[in-house]
RNA sequence: GCAUCCGUAGCUCAACUGGAUAGAGCAUCAGACUUCGAAUCUGAGGGUUGGGGGUUCAAAUCCCUCCGGGUGCACCA
């Protein structure tokens, strides 16, 4: 639709010799502007040397209008001309929605571009704080979107068992360990303060008793227990997201395989690394920054850099044509060294998306809920999940644009009411489903999609909240396509939301239950629709849709 | 100080990336169930888009400059 009235106005701009510009569709905000407007008009008439409406006039002069298709063209403004779909086009548009029924918002636009989404990457020293919902559910929706535009998705989760935050992990349980032994022994001073630091030594007691006290100099049983425990943790609070990685990827295989070594001599080849005061210098200042960067320290271990932009070159040389990051806000100085050491090593850097998300508060209605880091007890991820149940952490986390911070209301997302949007989307859910019970029992076979198709009078649907309604349901493909191009999972949401408000709008203004048989058909037709678009949604964004609530 | 994100209704946030009268939810007030789920719907009030300049047919959106806030600024990750 959009395609043709394109080619129609390119072609009328060229016999009317204007200039050859872009026309650009949009959707007007106001219902009273129609379904579709156009610029053009605007655009040419600087150079065209007339005002805007009279160029709106001479093109829309020319238009030949197909009113099966459109019920009217308007000029409007300062120039925009507005178009109208007709009923009919819009009603036998949202047949497609129950042909394609669960995969209907799906397209292929990315054509199976591999895509590497890496996102969550907490080492494995504790366990995931209540502020890492917000990555980890972002990750998960553009990973679905990713999937649901055609990107092979690749779901990584890197870490690094080696380094120092590691070892402070192992002395961190084994001072705990010592001292529930009943020893007097120091905690380390930049240690991991966490109740679950002593959980752990508690378990090794249990399992080993006092017989580590001595000889394990290197704490490297502490270290692999304390791993593997927090490890566990984190994977299995992902699992009640339904968050799962296809690799985990260790950034030890790195030194390993040589490829630091490599990166290293490869950067000094180039001149873009050098030696200085004993470390490794990576020339940054040439890529703008203000000073060069630290890869290798005197004491021959890398800085985080280097493994990082290690690991990115892997990622290309994985095969991979889209990169995505995701990163909190608290590591946006990381961003500019790797990307460019990516652009030193030869890559395109805009292959590379990274998103940075702003941080996460949380409020308990008027109260600030904080979770201090020296504090013993941090609310957890798992916490949260436990009180406020999984659909309202899935939806929460991602209602917001990344770029603003989130304020969480625990006290808002666990209320059963319709201050909770996720309520409100639910419900408009259940009731559908609850319509359509009602219909199988008029002997309406609403499961049965192809004879719902053939045996529907769609010439019924011509309410103006049913038009509006399927009008809204027809704009979810394009949601997700600019959901998933923007990277910003928080519009789908908000158009959740609307489309439950244009539903519930559209159930009070009209029964559908009904003595005449046809009409009922027909707006259960309606309703179905309504429920695929909203079960895809939901499915997106990993919110459950309940047939009973 | 430098980098970066942000500042929109009383509160939490949108605004399709430069379009028309800046919109939702909550809160407040006034209405709507004998009928398919009232966890719903209808209506009202509420704004100099932090201030000031600029760019153009058009600015919440782009540029400059102040003011205010978040987050970083290690040979930590």
């Amino acid at each position: 639709m959009k395609e043709q009235l394109q080619k129609q106005l390119s072609a009328i701009l060229a016999e009317l010799q204007y200039p050859s510009v872009d026309v650009n569709f949009d959707k007007p905000k106001v219902d009273a502007h129609g379904d579709l407007t156009t610029n053009v008009a605007m655009v040419l008439a600087k150079s065209v040397g007339k005002n805007p409406r009279q160029v709106a006039q001479s093109i829309v002069e020319k238009l030949s209008i197909n009113d099966s298709f459109l019920s009217s063209v308007e000029i409007a403004g300062p120039g925009f001309i507005n178009f109208r779909f007709s009923n009919g086009y819009v009603v036998e548009s949202a047949k497609k929605i129950l042909s394609q029924y669960s995969s209907f918002g799906k397209s292929n636009i990315a054509n199976g571009k591999k895509t590497n989404l890496e996102w969550v990457s907490a080492n494995p020293t504790g366990l995931l704080h209540a502020g890492h919902g917000r990555q980890v559910l972002l990750g998960q929706v553009i990973g679905n979107l990713l999937e649901w535009t055609g990107h092979t998705v690749t779901r990584e989760y890197y870490f690094n068992n080696a380094g120092n935050q590691m070892r402070t992990l192992a002395e961190s349980i084994y001072s705990r360990y010592r001292q529930e032994l009943g020893d007097e022994y120091p905690f380390p001073e930049e240690g991991y303060k966490g109740e679950y630091i002593v959980d752990i030594a508690k378990e090794i007691i249990a399992l080993k008793g006092d017989s580590l006290k001595e000889g394990d100099t290197e704490r490297s049983f502490f270290k692999n227990y304390g791993e593997e425990w927090c490890f566990k943790r984190i994977k299995e609070t992902l699992a009640r997201l339904d968050v799962k990685h296809d690799v985990f990827y260790n950034e030890d295989s790195l030194y390993k395989s040589g490829k630091i070594a490599e990166v290293i001599e490869e950067l000094k080849k180039k001149d873009l690394a050098y030696d200085s005061e004993g470390a490794v210098w990576f020339r940054a200042t040439k890529f703008g920054a203000d000073k060069d960067r630290v890869i290798v320290k005197s004491t021959g271990e890398p800085t985080y850099r280097l493994p990082d932009i290690a690991y990115h070159r892997e990622k290309f040389r994985r095969g991979f044509d889209l990169i995505v990051d995701i990163f909190g806000a608290d590591h946006i100085a990381t961003i500019p060294d790797v990307l460019n050491g990516v652009q030193a090593l030869g890559y395109e850097t805009k292959d590379v998306k990274v998103i940075i998300h702003q941080m996460v508060s949380f409020v308990n209605g008027e109260e600030i809920v904080k979770m201090s880091k020296r504090n013993a007890k941090t609310y957890t991820l798992d916490d949260l999940i436990d009180e406020v149940g999984v659909d309202a952490v899935a939806y929460f986390f991602v209602m917001r644009s990344v770029g603003t911070h989130l304020e969480f209301d625990i006290a808002l997302a666990k209320e059963q009411s319709d201050k909770n949007p996720v309520y409100y989307l639910q419900y408009a859910h259940a009731r559908i489903a609850s319509i359509l019970r009602h219909a199988a029992t008029d002997g309406i076979a609403v499961n049965d999609i192809s004879s719902m198709l053939s045996n529907t009078d769609f010439s019924l649907v011509k309410e103006k909240e049913e038009i509006d309604l399927l009008k809204k349901l027809l704009e979810f493909p394009e949601i997700v396509e600019s959901c998933a191009s923007s990277f910003e999972p928080h519009r789908l949401t908000t158009y959740l939301r609307e489309v439950a408000e244009t539903f519930h709008r559209f159930y009070h203004e009209h029964r559908v239950i009904n003595d005449d048989k046809q009409l009922m058909q027909a707006r259960l037709t309606v309703c179905l629709m309504t429920k695929i678009v909203i079960a895809n949604g939901c499915k997106i964004l990993s919110v459950s849709c309940p047939e009973k609530m």
